[in-house]
DNA sequence: GAATCAATAT
DNA sequence: AATATTGATT
């Protein structure tokens, strides 16, 4: 119950924990200097805030009953809250950096001490990487959060945290679909121009890599160079 | 009862 | 817009 946000088991540097709590601005420099960047990560884009996800916990038991163990897994394992990428430029204040609304008052935990709020999920363009190839590898009728959380092995991912990323992806999966990538469907196409031409998705098939092996990153903005 | 999905709320 | 929460369904 303990240990608000960081509970990392021993990562190779001690990215430390990057005070989600009082540090408002220099959080960015600090993470950002260190680098303790997981190998699938290397190479990403130069886009989105470092807000490492700052769940406020995912007890380990909780984690063994989900079967979050060596077994299968993808690369290593991880820790969301340090699925920085780069900082597009500095600070941008994430959110919960400090005044932005506590009214608790009596059920806070460590947590809240240490400056854990509620902390919402944000999924970094690595986080959504994973996300993604847990996705194309578990095929269409296996993707399902519970699935996907064990795929992605993300340390304080929940399965609810999943499923609101999923209906998102899928929604955006048919959006792209019913722009022309399906081959075989013009037909329901009401009026408008659809010039907005989909970032292009890999469907459920996994598409051969390209070079810097970007399957994209996210729905309407980062984007790979 | 747990998990998924769609709808809805923040 | 992005994520969370809820509700109906399986």
């Amino acid at each position: 119950m303990l240990s608000p946000r960081i509970i990392r088991p021993q990562p190779r540097h001690g990215t430390a924990s990057a005070g989600s709590s009082s540090s408002r601005r220099h959080m960015v420099d600090a993470a950002s200097a260190r680098g303790g960047v997981p190998e699938w990560e290397v190479g990403l884009p130069s886009a989105a805030e470092l807000t490492p996800v700052s769940q406020p916990l995912i007890p380990p038991a909780l984690a063994a009953a989900f079967g979050l163990g060596p077994a299968d897994a993808f690369p290593p394992p991880v820790d969301a809250r340090f699925l920085h990428d780069s900082p597009t430029s500095h600070l941008s204040s994430s959110r919960f950096d400090d005044d932005d609304d506590d009214e608790e008052g009596e059920g806070e935990t460590e947590d809240a001490a240490t400056g854990g709020k509620k902390a919402r999920m944000v999924w970094t363009p690595s986080l959504h990487h994973r996300f993604v190839e847990a996705v194309e590898r578990l095929g269409e009728k296996g993707a399902v959060p519970k699935a996907i959380v064990r795929l992605m092995n993300v340390d304080g991912l929940t399965r609810e945290n999943v499923a609101s990323h999923l209906q998102k992806y899928r929604l955006y999966l048919k959006r792209s679909r019913a722009h022309g990538a399906g081959a075989t469907a013009t037909a329901t196409q009401p009026p408008q121009m659809p010039p907005p031409s989909p970032p292009y998705f890999p469907r459920f098939a996994a598409q051969p890599p390209r070079d810097g092996y970007c399957p994209f990153v996210s729905y309407e903005k980062l984007r790979c160079d």
